[in-house]
DNA sequence: TTGCTTGCAAAAATTTTGCATCTAG
DNA sequence: CTAGATGCAAAATTTTTGCAAGCAA
């Protein structure tokens, strides 16, 4: 389950001139654990390792998340309004994809190999290296469609799912 | 080349119980003469509805935006860090989707148009309706593995494209 | 040791909101 | 007319930064 161990994750940042710190190895487990289909945002994840007595500052959360994304250990996930979250990036033939109602901010998950396949043959050909391949497809759900969107619907109706920002939360 | 006529646009808002307003009109047009593969932030929307002497205050370019974005006329792009960029929604077949360099924030526009077809095919399983679908493959460019990426970038180098957060300009 | 990291607090950037006023339908 | 929209200014949210002190390699 864990994909990176301490010293897989530690080759990977000496290799760029960055320290495996207790707050990253920290962070990364975090991620590591949570299953998957769950992501975090920024806020998100400061409170959760709040809450499990580690003490990290917000800011080392901001950094370190924008390190790990940009190395390619985890994906950024634009899901619904507000803030980004984070999820780890799985190796290529794990990745999974995302579809959100926007109405609810509810979203589902999917794999399709296809996908990946066509990120590759664009990366092919613009000469660069994959990071990351994810598809996001925008919608309006069951419920909102039932309840009579377009037209009919309140304009201020809620989901019933709808519940904030997230669609899952950490169990 | 505009995609909404007054009509057209007139009427998709107000089948929602909303109201064709001047501002909305204008903000509409922005986009539609936006070059192909040009996007914008709602600063940069709100700056150039300015420099056209346009007096539009940013909180309608946000709410606008978000209008649109949640109606389907626009969509909602997540280049690189900071702001969200917003474009036409084109109909379903002319829709294009992004390739992203991490350190230069390029973004490459290209076709496919299975993608569509895979986005269908999760709606149609999900009995959602489909509003956007697109594809966002994260790289890293040529430029910055030819400077040695990762282990011999400087860590604060710079690709000679990087140019703020924005990948194409208003011409 | 040296230079990357952290935490803190302050600042910046981005987005949302309340409310009086205005206006499209 | 009336519900929806706007503009303004204030507030809330989200993210970044400077700097002294700490720590991994």
């Amino acid at each position: 389950m864990a994909i990176y161990k301490f010293n897989s994750l530690k080759n990977e940042l000496n290799q760029r001139g960055c320290r495996l710190t207790p707050q990253r190895e920290t962070i990364l487990n975090v991620f590591q654990n949570l299953p998957e289909g769950n992501h975090l945002s920024a806020e998100e994840l400061y409170n959760f390792l709040k809450s499990q007595g580690e003490n990290i500052s917000l800011s080392t959360v901001y950094r370190t998340l924008h390190l790990m994304s940009n190395i390619g250990i985890l994906r950024e996930l634009e899901l619904a309004e507000g803030h980004k979250h984070y999820e780890l990036n799985l190796p290529r033939n794990h990745q999974h994809h995302h579809l959100i109602c926007l109405q609810c901010h509810k979203t589902f998950e999917f794999n399709d190999e296809s996908i990946l396949k066509i990120g590759n043959k664009q990366v092919e050909k613009a000469g660069v290296e994959l990071l990351d391949c994810q598809l996001t497809v925008r919608a309006v759900c069951m419920e909102a469609l039932q309840m009579g969107w377009p037209s009919l619907l309140p304009s201020n109706w809620l989901c019933s799912r709808y519940h904030g920002e997230k669609s899952g939360e950490l169990s």
